[in-house]
DNA sequence: CTCGCCCACTTGTCTAGATATCTAAAGGAG
DNA sequence: CTCCTTTAGATATCTAGACAAGTGGGCGAG
């Protein structure tokens, strides 16, 4: 029983709980009162196994359950430490407005300003791909192939969405929206231009844990989910003209809706 | 080597992907590509530490990866199985309109309707409690203590969703609003029947890992986030008449939001 | 002083067990 | 036939230790 920085309590081992899951209780409660603060290191496992006075596995499962919660994050070599929470981007259903294109700005960097973060997009990728199923329905049904727009957007340097536009080849093929940079205002403005004047977005939200592709692909840490949020595009004459599927760091969004009483 | 029913290959200790990453890999794959069905259970750790030729903790620590990705579900005793998908339940944003309300039902109602499930509420709880600072901030800043309506909605037996909703005493106590069964139509009729006509809603939606509580509520398997959504609801006088708080298991549900693009 | 090596400390991975508890099916008592 | 017990097989928990690998500080060589 050394005199640990923070005085945890004992465990019983009689009790029905499991030991590791009484230790994970005390850590989470521990980080819940404030006695270990954001971005602080918890006591090692090596002192964590001489004071409650179990194995090493015990207290890594116990570390293993609080990062799922996602409430810490271990660091090779270094320790294990209460988790930070990032700077949130707030999305508001306004984000698509008119006004905002007619800036000459994108969603992305209208956001990014509001939050006041430095905005980046990377892994910009354009090509045409045969559309899959569910695309194909979402945009109508009798699109096979479409032109496809992938891209990565990072905030103050770290990745929080990645993004993939599907548009039917007989509206973008050839046009500014086919280019890697389709200019100011985005390829929504870009749509507008061609004739097609917007008339609604549909979103669908879920939320998952991440597959290891999206692990990589945003840096995630473990116990932290996805969002993924599928959009459509319409326009005035009731077409699909875009299908935008997006994948965020959930630690780093928030979502915002306004939805009339009517 | 045995000969498994889904011949997994071999791994190579001397990679640089750790062993139990590798056999989570192969496990993760031969689910994706169907050599797995859902519900269907994989070899037990038994049979996979004799295919592999690695220690038991080996293939649990891969069974424990694939958990955390909500990819499968260990039963105690029986085996561990791939996931299967709940009934979704698909929350449009038309689903407090007017219309649905003065047809007597209930949002909850409404869904369950559609989705062809056998809707339940319970742990219906409702008092009088002081506010906490956040929900005094969404009621407009002034409201000191308020209404609190707690239930538990299930669909076909299965907790899904827990909601919280608050209201200013002023406005709530006395009323039908105050009682457990508000009558046809919900608190949101109640309001507008006592000249708080709603005007829109703001939603705030986020997504995170659940708590130990949330776990055992919403009985959530392990890998399953849970959506946070918190309802701000006004009435035509610029007047937030209400805050809802509720926590949803993510498996279930998909939102879904239309946005003008004007 | 600077650079590079070494060492202490940390988490990551793996082994080889032991015991507990849960499940489901088989078998025996009534 | 029904009900209880047994038993095999499954996961859950825990121990004790080993080696690998990343981090950061100290120290000695130059």
């Amino acid at each position: 029983m050394t005199a640990l920085p923070s005085s945890l309590g004992a465990v019983d081992p009689t009790s029905d709980r499991a030991v590791f899951r009484q230790i994970a209780d005390q850590l989470r409660e521990a980080i819940d009162r404030g006695r270990f603060a954001e971005g602080e290191k918890l006591p090692s496992e090596a002192e964590l196994v001489e004071h409650y006075g179990v194995s090493r596995m015990t207290v890594r499962n116990s570390f293993s359950m609080l990062q799922g919660e996602g409430l810490v994050r271990a660091e090779h070599g270094k320790g294990v430490f209460v988790r930070t929470r990032p700077p949130v981007r707030r999305l508001a259903s306004d984000r698509f407005a008119r006004r905002h294109r007619e800036q000459g700005k994108s969603a992305f960097l209208v956001e990014a300003d509001a939050a006041g973060g430095y905005p980046q997009v990377d892994s910009l990728e354009v090509k045409e791909e045969k559309a899959t199923r569910d695309i194909s329905t979402r945009l109508g049904g009798s699109v096979r192939r479409v032109l496809v727009r992938r891209r990565r957007y990072l905030l103050d340097g770290r990745p929080v969405e990645f993004a993939t536009s599907y548009l039917p080849l007989d509206i973008a093929r050839g046009t500014r929206i086919a280019e890697p940079n389709p200019g100011p205002g985005g390829i929504y403005a870009r749509l507008e231009e061609l004739g097609h004047r917007l008339d609604h977005f549909d979103e669908e939200i879920r939320a998952r844990m991440p597959t290891p592709t999206e692990v990589k692909t945003l840096q995630l840490a473990s116990g932290v989910p996805v969002i993924h949020l599928i959009r459509t595009a319409y326009d005035t004459e009731k077409r699909a003209v875009e299908v935008c599927d997006t994948v965020m760091a959930a630690d780093a969004y928030v979502l915002s809706y306004r939805l009339p009483a009517t």
